[in-house]
DNA sequence: GTCGAGATTATCT
DNA sequence: GATAATCTCGACC
């Protein structure tokens, strides 16, 4: 990418994460041999948000969230799996963009033999940990900037749909439907389908 | 297809 | 010592 283009991507990452995450619904990011278009991601409002990292204030984890936008934040979480963000917003605001999901465009053989337990190309890159091994993310890439090794292509025209609920997966009252921070791309198959886990219902 | 439980370790209190 | 922005597998429909 020339530096008009990545100049135009920083203007926009350094937006409110509420605004970026639906622009980047279709976006194809780029690294280590594979390409992924994005379907998938949650937006995180730095200290004011309870889902954060960066509710409590800053720690060594999150010093990456709070520095300038453009910048992948990767972290570790569950004992085995990390999860990517793209920090977003000015500098020390630690907002940020968690990829969730996208859908592997080229470099599929790479993305396979990383992720054997897929049996479909769909499941490659369905769910944050499974989308940062696919493109061959680790904790070392915590820090880097966007346009060395790993690049964002924005999409020609921002989606035209998307749909937004509820943030998954996240503990205290960030995943509260008072927070609707997760836009997805409605109908593509590389969404991920986990639900929040809704009491069996009774049918009579 | 859906649901429930266990794995496993860096980071924080 | 407790917690966690998850994944996988086994059981069941």
């Amino acid at each position: 990418m020339n530096s008009r283009e990545h100049q135009a991507l920083l203007n926009i990452l350094t937006r409110p994460s509420t605004e970026v995450a639906p622009l980047l619904l279709g976006a194809v990011l780029h690294g280590r041999g594979v390409s992924v278009r994005l379907t998938e991601v949650e937006a995180y409002l730095g200290e004011l948000d309870p889902g954060s990292h960066a509710f409590r204030g800053p720690t060594k984890r999150t010093a990456v969230m709070y520095g300038p936008a453009g910048h992948l934040y990767v972290y570790f979480t569950y004992g085995m799996h990390v999860c990517a963000n793209i920090v977003c917003g000015a500098t020390g605001e630690a907002t940020a963009v968690l990829v969730r999901a996208g859908e592997v465009v080229t470099g599929l053989d790479v993305a396979r033999s990383r992720r054997v337990t897929s049996k479909m190309d769909a499941d490659l890159a369905r769910g944050p940990a499974r989308l940062c091994v696919a493109l061959g993310i680790t904790l070392g890439d915590d820090g880097v900037a966007l346009g060395g090794e790993f690049r964002l292509d924005l999409p020609q025209h921002p989606a035209a749909v998307f749909d937004t609920g509820p943030r998954t997966g996240v503990s205290g009252d960030g995943g509260s439907d008072a927070f609707p921070w997760r836009f997805w791309i409605p109908g593509d198959p590389t969404v991920s389908p986990y639900k929040k886990s809704v009491p069996k219902k009774r049918i009579s």
